[in-house]
Order: C-alpha cells, then structure tokens, then sequence
DNA sequence: TATTAGCACTCTCCTGGAATGAGTGCTAAT
DNA sequence: ATTAGCACTCATTCCAGGAGAGTGCTAATA
C-alpha cells in the first residue's frame, strides 16, 4: 500500500492541526477545517491506513490521531516546505543586527535571545570555533613567586591568559624580553605555522630560557583545541510553556537534560562539522534517549574557512518545523555575514 | 501573652517536624514522637495560643498547624542554634579546596557546587569585587583600522579587555611606547592612586597622543566600578525536588526568578556590604515578592579589605535552618581562607 | 468500486455523593 | 492546670453515572 496524495494532504492537515493545538485531531476536525472535499468517514479510513503504515498513532481507542515520529519525519522530509520569515521578523533580525556590537560573544548572546523570543522554544548556539586564526599578541607578566600569566590575542579579538610557573629567578626584565622575541617571530602567523616552522628560530634566541618558552609555545598551540567551546542557551521558560511539560516528571528531565552543557555542546559540535544546510532531528532520532518527545532543528553557521559554529533550536516533537527551518536558515546567513565583519 | 518555655519547647517541635515532613503537624504527632510529657490536648490549648500570635498557621481547620513567617523569624532568632558540619561534610570540604585550583572564578564555581551538593538547596555565590586592586600590566595591542585593544592586568589575575577606537595613524610603535610609559608609571599602583597623581606625569609623556590615553586612563578607572559581577548559580535541580515545587506554576515563578542575574546579583551585593555574619531572610521580607515561600541564608567572605563577595543559599522558606546556616558560616570562613591564598 | 451515512461501541473526563481519616475545639472530669 | 472524650470540620479518595468525542464497521449510494 503506497501514500497516494491524498493519504499525504491528509497526513499534513492532521500535523498541522496537531502542531497547532497539541490535541489528537479526529476526523470530523479535519473534514471541516481543511477543505479536502471528502467526508468523515473516507478520512477515517485513509487514517486506519496511515496509522497501519506509521505514520499516526492514537493515544487511546476514542481519542483521535497524532502525528508518530514516522510522521514528523515524513513531513520534513517530504511535505513541508521552510517557510521564509515574515517581513516583520526580518525586520526585528536586521536592525537586531545593526546595533554595534563589540564583541563575538555578543553577537552570539544576541542571536540565541533573538532564536527564542522569535520560536518560543529554547535557543542554543555555540562560540564560533576558531581556525587557523593569527596570533596578533603575545605578552608576559610576572605575577610574583615564580608565577607568570601568559596573555595571547588571536584574531579577531579572543584573549587566551593561562598562568604559568617558571623559574623563580627570572626577572620581569626576562620576561618582557622573551615577549619581544616571540612578538616579533609570531605576529601575524596562524597558529599553524607557529609550531612547525617558527619554532626553531624562537629557541635559538631565547636558549637561556628553554624550558619556559617550550611550555608557552604549547600553550599556544593548545589555544586550537581548547578554544572552551561555550553555548549559549536561552529560553528555557519559552519552552517549558509548551504544554508537553506541563507535567513536573517531563519538565525536570528537560531540565537536568539542559543543565549539562557538555551535551549540548556535542550536539551542537557534530552540527558545526557538518556540511551547509539544516538538519532535523527527531525524538528519538537523538543520541541520548533522554530527550522523548523532543526535536532539534540545528544548521552550521561559518566565516570561510576561518571559524565555524552552529546554531539550534530545541522544542517539543510538535514542533511548527516549517516556520523554524525558514527561520534558522535565515539567521545562520545573517549571523555568518555578521561575523565575516568582524572578521574583516 | 508571653511565650513560656513550654511554647517554645512547643514550637520548636513543630518546626523541625514541617521542616522534615513538609506536612502540616498535629497535637498527636508532637505528642507521641517529641517526649515533652504532656497530652494532645494541652499541646492543642498551646498551639491555639501559639496561632493566635501569629507564630502558626492552619491551612483549614482539619489540617495541622504550619510555621508563619513569623514562627520561622522567632526560631531562627531565638530557638535555634546553628549546627556544625558533620565531620564527614567537613572533609568533603576540605578535600574540594585542598585540590589545586587556578582562577578565583574556579574557586567559586567549585564552592557553588559544594553547597548546592550538601545542602540539596540552590546555590547562589558572587564572584568576589576587587576593592583597590593594583594594576600589573597594561598592554596596547592593534587591532587594524583604527580600533585597539587595551589589556588590564590587575590582581591577583583578572584581566579585562576593552576595545577603543584610536585614530588611525597611530602606528603599532606608538601603542607600543603608550604601553611601556603608562607600565613604568602604573605598575604595582592601586586604581584610586592612579587616578589622582600619576595622571598628570603620564599626560606630560604622551602629550602626543593625549585623547587615547585620557579615554585608557578612564577604562582603567572604570574597571574599579564595573567589575562585571558575575554570580555562579547551582543546584537548580536540587530545588525542584522540594515538595513546594511539586506545583508547576510554582516552579516557573521560580525558575523565572533565577533567571534574573541582575537580582540575585543585586542580593548578593547587598549581603556583600553588611559586616560579618549570617542573614537570613523570610519569605516576604524580600524586597521583590516574586519569591514567595523562599528563604535566602547568606553570608559574606572577604579577603582582608581587598575583595568581597557573598555567598548564599536558596531554599524554600521551610529550611533546615540550623544545619544551612552551620553550614555557610564554615564555608565563607574556608572560602575567605583560600582566596586569602590566591591572593598572597 | 470508491464514497458516505448511520449506528453501535469505546474510552476519557467531569460531576456529585458517600466513606475515610486526620485533626481540631470545646466541655467536663481529674 | 491538665486531660479524656466527643462532636464537628474539612480534604482526600473512591465510585457510579452521564456527557462528549471519536472510532470502526456495515450497508446504502453514486
């Protein structure tokens, strides 16, 4: 048994009407709110058929038809179209945007704000994760009893500080010399470079002290990796008005689920390696089965080449996916072209 | 109508008994599992007297009397005693500052979770407020196009970046020069000394680039002031398991509270300034009313004239008072301690 | 042959009343 | 002054019955 067209316009009234009320939708509702031309009882047969295939389900015998996950993602993937914003949307996005904004991680707590305010769901988006990105300073600051803070400035405008230990009897002088040197060699190389080529070099110079510019040089390098991807997340209160959380049980697992951010950010970095475009995930299409009845529609954002991110939204199953997809794939856009101007 | 020793005795009972069960108590109850010798009957005469005074409350007539506000003010003011820490609370302590720790921002994540952890409460702790701190370092650093960036060291080691637009002929040997004359000149200094002597001398130096180092000289200052204040907050989870939030819309207003750093912050700060000792403050006797059946224990931990913060647990007005407050008292004596460390 | 009207059936939800039980306040006895 | 006893109150639970929504099946219809 194929899912001729109408079966399809069927399946979508009833993910609709459910999207939109998050009540079981029976058959007479869809007779008369979506003008299919056939009566109750055709639609209650085409339903058995649907919900044989499994497509729909029903919480109980009298009740009516809700979407399954089969359902959900026969819809994303087939029916639905990503709905372009609203001419008003866009407006609040673009002068959102063209406030001045100082800092990268600004412009990141803005955009989750703008997610959640705009999808009443919850927001979440990672720091953008640096690559290849220029040293633009390095400096040296003794810090009293053989403890040094080492300062590094990549572009665009990320400071890293670690302190340090090194010997106790080097002087402030040392420090500011050892400053001057890796300066003069690293400014303007990507981190990259640095540790192939530059090295060497570093050492001649500076043999008096060895060890201490080995671990700093590490430090630099470790930058790469470490950058601690942080995400923002917002609108925990938008969604649990959803009324899928109504019940404590579901609200507290949503919310021990949210308070680990490791998870969240791994979910966010497996998005981030992805090609362009927006995936979908659906319940139980997640990793952890924590998440029942949860969906997250996420897409990368990116400066060419030089940083990337993502950006997601999370919410009940019922979900209005048409008006999230258009609306993540607009911000990333945005947000991208936000940030190649920071970028320069 | 005094309140004899037996009302106490009375009251006392009533009170560690809710804040146990969380259910409103009866005469039986007191008679039968608190030994005071004495009927039903008579402790319901007491109890009578005890409403009347306002130190009791009965949801309806059949129900067992509950703590007033009121009741909860006289047994934290006069009954109760706070409780040292069981000696295997006091080793978890120790065990938890006795690793290494880098950053004070560390420090109070790790004393957040720690409360949070032994009290089964929320956590609330300011990160600590520098008060004349000395500057170490001050670094220039361009970022292209008439922007820079200005780095400022302070102790123990906090940095704070800022970024300034400087006109646009300034040249990397410029920032360069403005760094190494405002370091010889800053270093080591607190923010109120410079402010009132050393700028003038700098101002002779640098009368070249006069505009750019009046507007530094101010970021410096400001710093003093906008010390973002962050507070850690933990234990969310915690909370919500506490009956009184078994309700959902309980829950929201609280967690929408939390959701508010700027007032919690404001709290903190407030605690912040107050001498040593605990707070503790009942239910309404906040100045916002959003926090309803809340109780907040706070205390202040401070660094020898040179840094402040508070630290504070939340929790639902029917708290175990005695052990919470034993408990903040021992941790803000450690925390001072450890800081005290950090700072040398 | 596909569609539809009609009808019996199922199941949830709401309502109202009765039973239960915890706890009180009052009165009279100690 | 204390306590035993008793009538009373009120929240909670349980149950039965009715209303309402929706289904599946069957037979009639185009």
């Amino acid at each position: 048994m194929g899912i001729d067209e109408r079966k399809k316009e069927i399946l979508r009234a009833i993910i609709l009407d459910y999207i939109a009320t998050a009540e079981p939708v029976g058959s007479r509702t869809i007779a008369r709110k979506y003008g299919l031309g056939i009566s109750p009882a055709t639609i209650r047969n085409e339903m058995a058929d649907l919900e044989e295939m499994g497509y729909l389900e029903q919480p109980h015998t009298s009740a009516g038809r809700i979407p399954s996950q089969r359902g959900y993602r026969y819809y994303v993937d087939r029916l639905m179209e990503p709905e372009t914003p609203a001419e008003e949307e866009k407006l609040v996005i673009k002068t959102n945007y063209q406030a001045k904004v100082k800092s990268i991680s600004e412009v990141i707590e803005r955009t989750g704000q703008l997610v959640s305010q705009l999808t009443s769901y919850a927001a979440l988006v990672s720091t953008p994760r640096m690559i290849g990105s220029a040293v633009r300073h390095v400096q040296l600051v003794a810090m009293g009893e053989g403890k040094a803070m080492v300062l590094v400035i990549t572009e665009p405008e990320r400071v890293q500080t670690h302190v340090i230990d090194v010997p106790e009897n080097i002087t402030g002088e040392d420090l500011e010399t050892i400053s001057r040197v890796l300066n003069a060699k690293i400014r303007g190389h990507s981190l990259n470079d640095i540790r192939i080529t530059i090295l060497r070099e570093i050492y001649l110079e500076l043999l008096r002290h060895k060890a201490t510019v080995e671990y700093i040089m590490e430090l630099i390098g470790d930058g790469e990796e470490s950058t601690e991807e942080r995400v923002y997340l917002g609108g925990v209160l938008n969604i649990l008005n959803q009324p899928e959380f109504r019940n404590v049980e579901k609200m507290k697992t949503l919310l021990s689920l949210l308070d680990q951010e490791g998870l969240l950010s791994s979910l966010l970095a497996e998005q981030a390696e992805q090609e362009e475009g927006i995936t979908v995930l659906i319940g139980d299409e997640f990793k952890c089965d924590l998440i029942q009845g949860c969906s997250l529609v996420s897409a990368r954002y990116g400066v060419g080449g030089r940083a990337v991110g993502a950006l997601a939204v999370l919410g009940p199953s019922r979900m209005d996916y048409a008006r999230v997809t258009g609306l993540v794939d607009y911000l990333t856009r945005n947000l991208s072209r936000v940030l190649e101007k920071l970028y320069r």
